[in-house]
DNA sequence: CCGTCACATGTCATATTGGACATACTCGCT
DNA sequence: AGCGAGTATGTCCAATATGACATGTGACGG
């Protein structure tokens, strides 16, 4: 397809496919799974750096104990904000932050 | 204060603070929010240059335009999750979203 | 002018995420 | 074996984020 063509067609509003395109859904689903992986990784890795227990960390966050495991775990049920916070709030800086998702690049 | 008996204090879950331990706080949440500001940004930026409209990122999303609209203004309403998963819609790479984040370190 | 396109803003019902609590598992210690 | 600290897992229902929709603005072309 020309490219202009299919520029026009996704300012339109459509999702301009290839024959991949089912799969890039999922591709960027996954893609999403591995970052918050990755994050979920580098919570507990700071935090037990820092010698805080779950519970610790949960006090600061003005969480739960259960909701912290939950996240270490990369559970479905928390968000990418409350890792975010927790990164925070155990002191990361944003180049570490940085690093944890650059880590996800490539395979 | 002695750092070990500060590790024991935090370890049975108490949020050990200095002069600074209100602020602190929201400094976090001031981190927090430049984090989403930068995102928010880079979703505008990226989706721009690749020529896409605000519906037609919506329409990958499986989302709205006016939830796009208030993402990249980084409306209180909207999540890390909707914006990485914008990003990643887009088709930031990895290394595109750390090199968002680095930028907010220091001041 | 008027229509159209892109974007902004507000509201709402529903879905997802939240903290809390209970409870179970796993160690290291004595 | 029995304990205690730390962690894991499951279930509540309250809080928040969601998509949809309506409507407003502003720019551009005719």
């Amino acid at each position: 397809m020309k490219s202009d063509k299919k520029a026009r067609l996704e300012r339109a509003g459509w999702v301009v496919g290839d024959a991949a395109q089912f799969l890039t859904l999922s591709a960027q689903e996954q893609r999403f799974v591995e970052l918050k992986l990755a994050l979920a990784t580098g919570v507990r890795q700071l935090r037990e750096r820092r010698g805080l227990t779950q519970a610790a960390l949960a006090k600061r966050l003005g969480s739960s104990q259960s909701r912290v495991a939950k996240m270490e775990a990369a559970d479905t049920s928390v968000s990418l904000d409350l890792m975010m916070r927790s990164l925070l709030s155990i002191g990361a800086t944003a180049g570490e932050i940085a690093r944890l998702i650059k880590k996800t690049e490539a395979a």
